[in-house]
DNA sequence: TTTGCTGCAAATACTTTGCAGCGTT
DNA sequence: AACGCTGCAAAGTATTTGCAGCAAA
């Protein structure tokens, strides 16, 4: 059983592995993102950064997550919000890959990992098909679900 | 074969049979959406439209849109741009349910109807058990494969 | 020491809202 | 005639950019 810090300290060594400055806002983002399960905004990252760390300004939130998803680390998507939430891709802290079930109403995003084998399956196939169809090299996906939770009906 | 004056007649007879009144800048925008099989953008729609008819004002546009989106009928997404896109959902023009693959290099989309056959199956069998478990009412799915495409390579 | 990263301030992009008047039904 | 729809202007969010200084390697 890995404790924070085992996960941090090897999130933060293949990040400097790859040849990336490892500073204090860097850390900071990381951190917050192996250890939540959520898909917070950039707001509420700055927002959890800051207090931890004031003087991390959120322009340097804004850059740090625009690189780190177009290093391939973590998913980016927009549940109709118009604003952007993000997401760890290889999440060190037990959460496999996963598809998501989102309200309408109150913009609550759920996990699901059951039922998703055959998911799964079904993607690597037709990712192959489509790749070789319409000569396009995929690399990710984004498979979502949107109806009104209980609460809000 | 039907054409596009029979198709937009039909098309309009059912919006104001739903009560919703048929004025010209919905007309505009509702014919635009039913000939293209694009995925047109405010910008791009409010374009078309008031180069036709230079009184419509952008804000009609999404106030239409966010209507035409509310009451179900067209289609609302962000493909990693920050802005969103819009398409018909009951495409009168032949465009039967299809899927979308997007080069994340030059943002084109890509409408695949091919092996889809699987996918729906699969989606209803997964929105039946994904609505019992989470109890939440699904009432639609947004499945984008992402890659790069062969010009942009 | 080098070069990439950072914070601030300002600019830009997208979308929403208040309000008075107009047009569809 | 009623009331939903519209355009304009202004305001509200979300995000990006220029630049000088700082700090990780």
């Amino acid at each position: 059983m890995k404790n924070i810090n085992e996960i941090n300290s090897q999130l933060f060594k293949n990040f400097k592995e790859k040849g990336h400055r490892l500073t204090v806002p860097r850390k900071a983002i990381l951190s917050l993102l192996s250890q939540t399960d959520e898909h917070p905004s950039v707001e509420e990252i700055y927002f959890d950064v800051h207090k931890k760390c004031p003087s991390i300004g959120i322009t340097t939130v804004y850059r740090t997550l625009d690189l780190l998803f177009s290093w391939g680390m973590i998913h980016k998507f927009d549940i109709g919000e118009g604003k952007a939430r993000y997401e760890l891709i290889d999440h060190p802290n037990g959460l496999g890959h996963h598809h998501h079930l989102i309200c309408t109403g109150c913009k609550k995003i759920i996990n699901y990992t059951d039922f998703i084998d055959k998911e799964v399956e079904l993607i690597s196939k037709l990712e192959k098909r489509l790749s070789r169809k319409y000569n396009i090299n995929i690399q990710r996906h984004i498979i979502e679900f949107y109806g009104v939770c209980n609460d809000c009906k």
